[in-house]
DNA sequence: CCAATTGTTCAATAACTTTTGAACTAAAGG
DNA sequence: CCTTTAGTTCAAAAGTTATTGAACAATTGG
């Protein structure tokens, strides 16, 4: 049941970038970091695509080392690989992160609730 | 005959992460950065492709706000946008450059003039 | 045990991207 | 003017990625 990842070695710079390089996939990293340190399961990112379509994209990020996923019940719970993204390539993250902070180009995670009003 | 170009606030965070998710185009960027100030045409790039196939990675690069192009004569001389990358994804281009660096797996612009000797 | 919840897998399709070669344009030099 | 050099454009083919819905697992809680 342990879902197969890279290890830090392994992850590839053009695959992580490929993989940033869609805009659904970088508004799952960029909430992932504004909620780093709290597990994720993947109903979050409901707002952003289909049941079908999420399993999809997270399985990329998963794939190119992006973010590591763990089942916990029939949850799964995603975090981002900070730490070796850092030691592989130092700033890369912080600075796509920081980029994409204000970019109000992408979708965003949590629109339905803000329109709604919860 | 000017080549179209982006203006600085239109490049896009995504375009430019797919753009360098490719490792031709990650290739050149990574060359043209070790040349930087030294305008550069596009024949300094057929280790990595056809003449078809380059003109079509550039154009990419171009597109999407990485590298400017510049007619002279019958040559295209091209450099990396820096001043604006940096001034709008402040720290991307470094870290990525910096990643690519060292990365064996990246096609090299200039193999060939190693193999022979040159 | 049954139903609900959470997420995956599969096959199909749609939509893009990359690569190719042949034909073309534009400037430079003899 | 004619040829060479440098690069683009076009259409076709190949390959890849994204999106969908239906069917399937696995776990939890009643």
């Amino acid at each position: 049941m342990t879902l197969p990842h890279p290890n830090a070695d392994q992850i590839s710079l053009p695959i992580v970038l490929a993989v940033l390089g869609d805009p659904t996939r970088l508004a799952i990293v960029r909430f992932l970091a504004s909620k780093e340190g709290v597990p994720m399961n993947c109903s979050k990112f409901l707002d952003l695509g289909s049941k079908t379509n999420l399993s999809y994209h997270l399985a990329k990020l998963r794939e190119a080392g992006v973010t590591r996923t763990e089942a916990v019940g029939t949850n799964r719970m995603i975090t981002l690989r900070r730490d070796d993204l850092d030691r592989r390539f130092p700033g890369l993250l912080d600075s796509v992160i920081a980029a994409a902070g204000d970019d109000k180009a992408l979708p965003m995670v949590g629109a339905a609730e803000i329109e709604i009003g919860a």
